[in-house]
DNA sequence: TATGTTCTATGGTGATTGTCATAGAACGTC
DNA sequence: GACGTTCTATGACAATCACCATAGAACATA
């Protein structure tokens, strides 16, 4: 029944990358529809809850994005500190991939996100869990002390998003690497006290 | 020969304060100037460079206070994981304090910041800098492999900022006391390895 | 072909954005 | 008191902001 165009899901992918390079406030609709080739005469009709349910899809699309990489990585180690390795790898890939410019754009949702727009705080939250009990699956996949996997994971998310932060400042994938390293140590240490 | 009115670090303070919470762009002159006090007209004449150069000084004040908790840190701590402790409980009380809304402004303009602002960029990329030698000093206070100290004190800059975000995402010091907890065990174990 | 839904073009709304020019007030110094 | 500097009040600038109303085009179904 319904004609379908691809204005609304154009719109949510170029909203995510501008998002997460400019932050919400940065990020003008004017901008978003002239470089998705979207219409803007039908803006409202597809967001009829304008720019902020335009923006509660961007997050939802970048999250879901990095699920399937955390997801993949898990798939693809076989032991928690290559876990760990593949993870740092991937990130560094994605910050390098676009020269540095787009970061995470679940963190600087949260950073600027207003009491008045609870609804993106919540989608936020949703996406740090998420991550955190993807990466609490591949740390735990040979066994192990769940609890401790996820208080591991947790760990992960947060110095993950530093690291990613820190490679943006500095320009470099350096940070990254460097941080990915510690992790892994830290984590194979760990993991491998009790396996199962 | 100045006269000097307060004018110009009151709003720096507010500035900053605002900057934190709302970002670079979702921050108007008007409301700066209006919870500042400071009158409109001598806007310009104290910040010749507008907004960004405001934003450079806010930049530089914000970077300074958490230094300051660092070095206090760092100064009242004996071992390394004791330090770390001391850290994340300083970050939690300080972020606690704002309930929630107010994050690190140096995150903030990392991820808002455009290529078009290197001065902004680069003002992060030192705060990072110092912050992490601050943290390096303080890890290695009773000797130990210093190499190994700052990459540490990377990570922790990472893991810390990281947790600051899952704090402000789910409005609770949780996750900040999880990871602390996590961060302080392994470089515990790490410094301990090798003491001078 | 006729009808009803989905989508888009056009144009404009009032509000706010950062920036600035001009003029005068407040002050220290001679 | 006169001079020069530092600061501020006022008012305006063009540009952009998110948002929306109206009307018509494009399409699917009958």
């Amino acid at each position: 029944m319904p004609r379908k165009s691809d204005a609304r899901q154009r719109a949510i992918l170029t909203a995510a990358r501008l998002f997460q390079r400019q932050g919400y406030f940065g990020t003008g609709l004017a901008q978003i529809l002239e470089q998705s080739g979207a219409p803007k005469g039908s803006f409202y009709h597809h967001f009829p809850g304008g720019k902020e349910e335009l923006a509660l899809e961007a997050i939802h699309e970048a999250s879901r994005g990095l699920e399937s990489l955390f997801a993949a990585a898990a798939e693809a180690s076989e032991e928690p500190g290559a876990f760990v390795r593949t993870l740092a790898r991937g990130i560094a890939y994605w910050i390098e991939a676009s020269d540095f410019t787009d970061g995470c754009p679940v963190a600087i949702f949260t950073l600027e996100s207003t009491p008045a727009a609870p609804a993106l705080q919540e989608a936020c939250r949703e996406s740090f869990v998420a991550w955190q009990r993807l990466i609490a699956d591949g740390l735990s996949r040979n066994g192990g002390d769940r609890a401790r996997a996820e208080r591991l994971a947790e760990m992960l998310v947060a110095a993950l998003e530093g690291a990613l932060l820190l490679a943006m400042a500095e320009a470099s994938t350096r940070p990254i690497e460097v941080i990915g390293e510690e992790l892994a140590e830290h984590v194979a240490t760990v993991m491998r006290s009790r396996g199962s």
